[in-house]
DNA sequence: CGGAAATAACTGGTACAACCAGTTGACGGG
DNA sequence: CCCGTCAACTGGTTGTACCAGTTATTTCCG
């Protein structure tokens, strides 16, 4: 196989994760999957680092994370207790389970992004109408604009965007829209290919983004929740491939 | 003074933060505050540990905790990076921001979590009344019923209510919505005093929970997100309080 | 003189060992 | 039986040494 072939392939970065980040995703794939039950007590900073064959600082490490991200909580003295992280874990979680898929079904994890995209998408859009300033109104406008041109490449236009939401999001000065907003955009991106043909409609929209922009510009509120609705409810609304796990649930 | 007076005052359940938390906290608000600026690099791990006089494992926790945050980037060999949280940073954040105020106005930051509040809750009933299972529609009537009894102490009841849209936004299926909530739960906690009266209408009014409730029994999605909006809009559009901040922004 | 390779001086990553500081539960005296 | 004491846990902190990447400098060859 030559060189060229090689590099052609589009490996894997190279892992090379560092210790604790290992010890860290371990720990909390076995949280979440249920391994460990809420209320159970994890085994101590020095037993986890022998079972890991690694230093107790890194083990540390990952415990401290895990207790930021609402999985554990450690006591000093007290063993380190499990809680349960579908009360205690924040948005950030999303991002930790869509990057090592498996513990929970990447396509309901992915649908549940995309509809809570679209649920702060469009009160956004409403809020960035009323009260964005002019210049985050005409960074709206021009990114719109710009948005079309990269037609039809849909990774460039991913890209884009995620550029134009962002600046919509950000008109919207409500900082929790915007942190919700990262969270979400780098959740879907660690999932890596959030069905492409799903959100190729919505994508395609050129002319959708633009009415959003002019309601923006114009303070339309309404007009602009409107417009945001039509391009973001698309993809959960009518997905191209059938999602399992609504009738499981039921 | 007596030991009975003592206990009277209700202190603050003395600090006792460990010394990475102190690191964390300051960096952090650093960070946000703009201190440092996005792209600036911040001083090594080494020269770190020395300014807070600390060792610099209890420098390392911090840094990672400050990466899993978003708000900075390590990488072995080049120096640590200031990202702009306003577009790496996840819903987490918000909890750190709550809880240390001082660096970003509270006003604005509570306003914001209770418009994403609404935002959020609005769209969870509706799925929860679509499309959750028996079981968590039963809990959420009788969480609903049970709610009512604890008028009018407003505590109570407002932990009365945090369980009762914790059923819905769980009986919503979207593990995205759960955890949102899940911060936007602890974030409002960490601010403490949520203007009790800007919500006491909301929590008050008994009825409409019970509406709710019995919209999601039948299954009316439209009128669960109509009755949600009613309770869930009021604090946000009519503040007892002035909220400064959007003009302001303008 | 110009540019590429070796290198020195950083950076963060990991390890071992020891000790401090709370928590827990068992033990023994009242 | 109850309560204080104490020993054996737990996590928290420190110091030091070294490994592993990055970066800027220096050096040497064409």
């Amino acid at each position: 196989m030559s060189e060229a072939t090689l590099l052609r392939m589009a490996f894997d970065p190279a892992p090379r994760v560092s210790v604790s980040d290992h010890v860290f995703g371990r720990i909390r794939d076995a949280i979440v999957s249920g391994g460990y039950a809420p209320g159970e007590t994890l085994p101590g900073e020095r037993e986890l680092a022998g079972a890991f064959a690694v230093n107790r600082h890194a083990v540390r490490e990952a415990l401290r994370r895990l207790q930021q991200l609402g999985l554990v909580r450690v006591s000093q003295g007290g063993a380190t207790r499990v809680l349960d992280w579908r009360v205690h874990a924040g948005l950030d979680l999303a991002l930790s389970l869509a990057r090592s898929g498996d513990v929970l079904p990447v396509e309901t994890l992915v649908r549940d992004m995309l509809e809570m995209r679209a649920c702060v998408g469009i009160d956004a859009a409403r809020l960035c109408a009323e009260r964005a300033d002019a210049a985050v109104v005409a960074a709206v406008v021009r990114a719109a604009e710009e948005y079309g041109d990269l037609a039809p490449d849909l990774d460039l236009m991913n890209e884009a965007n995620i550029a134009v939401w962002r600046l919509i999001v950000r008109g919207s000065g409500n900082t929790a829209y915007q942190l919700a907003f990262n969270s979400l955009v780098a959740g879907t991106f660690a999932v890596g290919d959030v069905p492409p043909d799903a959100r190729a409609a919505e994508l395609l929209d050129v002319a959708g983004h633009r009415r959003l922009a002019a309601a923006v510009a114009s303070g339309q509120g309404t007009a602009a929740a409107r417009h945001a609705r039509a391009l973001l409810t698309a993809p959960v609304t009518t997905p191209t491939t059938p999602t399992p796990g609504r009738e499981a649930r039921a």
